[in-house]
RNA sequence: GGGGGCGUGGUGAAGCCUGGAGUUCACGCCGGCCUGUCAAGCCGGAGGUCGCGGGUUCAAAUCCCGUCGUCCCCGCCA
């Protein structure tokens, strides 16, 4: 084709108003239809599909290469884009008005066959998937996500930049700190013996750019933390890490419903309210036995231990399952099935629970359960009203301590919940967590990161355990899409803080002490918060987990099947860096390679 | 570290519980026919060490043990 342009239009961009134009399209063989004389191939590129129709009598020298054609072959079409007649224009595409008649056409480059189809029909095994990731993102599922990921970062910036912030990037060749999550670490060959580790998140180069006068900055981070991996989460994962000086919490919730609401509207089309609803870490739990509640149904606990008081049961807590909304049961119809109900008591035995109770609240303000007749009218009358039944609603009871009963009526809740809209978006700030958190074994574990400001310095040395702390998250849906915090800005309350967290003066200064040195010069109060980006996506997508919104991601014992990583590297490149392997080590790999001839 | 699910021609599934010939379905692949399809159609064909190893049995895809891979969950993720 010389030196002109090998395409002139998007494929999936022509429409009846290019009829009669010459056109030159290139991209991927979706699917072809043979029909011996006549070829149908949809060209797919980026952009969408159109129809190509290759006729013996219209382009008679065509007709080898057309038949030779295969899927996924990527080949370059000149031809005429027509109007399909009436009876033939397809309305599910976009281009399904028009065809592109071949007067020419090239092979640009063949393919073998494939290792799965390349469309959405099938749920191909994931390894499979990985290891061909190239072929996979050509699928439509992908490709969507792939756009969507995109347009959701452009978004972000498109409102961080209008609201003033400077994108700015930090080393991800830094200090190791270890606490918290465990570090990938980096070997230094210049300084052998000594290491770098990868970011776990911004944190204190944000914190430092504050004190350097930047007042507001934000960026796409990549972030590393080595644990284990969840549908939710990857060793590498990105976020969108931000910051502001002379902020407090509020004015970290505006910046950030602002972005929500423009990446909302950039991949969904629609307006969320704002501001978001706000719960107190203490509220959260109480009513929802969670940090991370989804409010997208009712179906909130209560404690029911003053109205129980008589009963002799230390404690109760009560979960409420309106009616309607009970998955797996039709509570109104009084159809719950015994089979159901012992479902429900095995799955919170599993949970944790000692037993459960259940109660089914009846039209004549009675209860129906196996322990209605332990139970006095007052009593059944108190229940109803603390949990506020409905008749026909499905109460579920259990008595243990307030920690392992909210632990087992979230499940249940979780469990039984049914989303209203398909596509209903909650947000919800939760905010005011405490300083510590108490670990099942019941020691105590700062619930946040060391930098994170006390409400009252004072009181959090008084009373640890009660203290709460200027740190709150944002939730969607259910799940935790991101965290942050009002930050510690003098170095008094700092070291003040790593006092009570347990961690020496001398452990604090050969630690962080380029940090805290920083914080005496000036440092204006800031604030800050960081936003998982792969979850965001993946909700927004409707995908279950957020391999499906990266590229290429690691599988759950953190490989890649696709490239093989990780893998032993030679002796030459370990001394080099002055390392050598454990001999047992060693061994088993040597073992291991010698299984593999 | 722990619990659970899955592993069957290139792909997806059924078969496994209750052992009896590599059996079935859909897609793909190869060949043939076919000039208006759009997941084209019709005819024919090739293709499997039932993840791997061991055990039980006259007989194992099927039962048992182990192992590898993968997914989900608990722990872990300041």
């Amino acid at each position: 084709m010389g030196d002109e342009p090998l395409r002139t239009d998007a494929a999936g961009a022509l429409r009846t108003a290019d009829v009669g134009r010459s056109v030159r399209v290139a991209g991927w063989v979706n699917t072809r239809r043979d029909h011996g004389g006549v070829v149908f191939v949809d060209l797919r590129d980026a952009s969408g599909i159109v129809q190509v129709v290759v006729r013996p009598d219209e382009a008679p020298g065509l007709d080898d290469l057309a038949h030779r054609l295969r899927d996924e072959y990527c080949i370059a079409v000149t031809g005429t884009v027509r109007e399909r007649d009436p009876d033939n224009v397809n309305p599910e595409m976009a281009t399904g008005g028009v065809e592109v008649v071949a007067s020419d056409m090239k092979l640009l480059s063949a393919a073998v066959a494939l290792p799965f189809q390349i469309d959405d029909r099938a749920e191909v095994d994931e390894v499979r998937r990985l290891a061909y990731r190239y072929l996979d993102l050509r699928r439509p599922r992908m490709a969507t996500n792939l756009r969507a990921r995109s347009r959701a970062v452009t978004a972000m910036r498109r409102s961080m930049e209008s609201q003033g912030f400077l994108e700015i990037e930090t080393p991800t060749l830094i200090k190791s700190t270890p606490e918290g999550a465990r570090d990938f670490l980096v070997p230094s060959r210049l300084r052998q013996g000594s290491f770098y580790a990868l970011p776990q998140s911004p944190q204190l180069f944000k914190q430092l750019l504050m004190v350097a006068g930047v007042e507001r900055y934000y960026q796409i981070a990549r972030c590393y933390r080595d644990e284990d991996f969840r549908a939710d989460r990857q060793v590498e994962f990105t976020q969108l890490d931000l910051e502001g000086a002379f902020w407090g919490q509020d004015d970290v919730f505006e910046a950030l419903e602002g972005v929500m609401a423009e990446v909302v509207r950039e991949l969904k089309g629609v307006e969320i309210p704002t501001p978001f609803p706000r719960l107190t870490y203490a509220e959260a739990m109480a009513s929802y036995g969670t940090d991370k509640p989804d409010v997208r149904f009712g179906m909130a606990f209560a404690d029911l231990g003053e109205v129980l008081a008589e009963t002799g049961f230390q404690a109760f807590a009560g979960v409420l399952a309106d009616g309607g909304v009970v998955r797996g049961f039709n509570a109104g119809d009084q159809g719950l099935s015994r089979a159901g109900l012992d479902g429900l008591v095995e799955r919170a035995r599993g949970s944790g629970a000692k037993g459960l109770v259940w109660a089914v609240a009846e039209d004549d303000g009675s209860l129906r359960s196996p322990v209605a007749k332990f139970l006095s009218d007052a009593e059944i009358a108190g229940i109803r009203s603390t949990l506020d039944a409905a008749p026909g609603d499905l109460l579920v009871i259990v008595a243990d301590r307030a920690r392992v009963a909210g632990g087992v009526l979230d499940d249940l809740r979780r469990h039984l919940g049914q989303p209203g809209g398909h596509d209903e978006l909650r947000f919800l700030w939760v905010t005011d967590f405490p300083v510590f958190e108490k670990m099942p074994d019941g020691r105590l574990a700062p619930a946040h990161h060391p930098f994170t400001a006390p409400v009252d310095i004072t009181e959090m040395e008084e009373s640890p355990e009660t203290a709460i702390s200027k740190a709150y998250d944002l939730v969607l849906n259910g799940a935790e899409l991101g965290s942050g915090s009002v930050r510690i800005h003098d170095s008094d309350t700092q070291r003040r803080v790593f006092t009570v967290l347990g961690i020496s003066d001398e452990e604090a200064e050969q630690r962080f002490g380029w940090f805290l040195r920083a914080l005496r010069y000036g440092t204006p109060p800031h604030a800050g918060f960081a936003v998982g980006i792969d979850r965001l996506v993946s909700i927004l997508q409707d995908e279950p987990n957020i391999r499906e919104v990266i590229p290429f991601p690691k599988t759950q014992t953190g490989t890649d099947p696709l490239t093989e990583s990780p893998t032993p590297v030679g002796d030459d490149q370990l001394r080099e860096l002055g390392l050598d392997l454990r001999p047992e080590v060693r061994a088993a790999l040597e073992e291991d390679r010698g299984s593999r001839e």
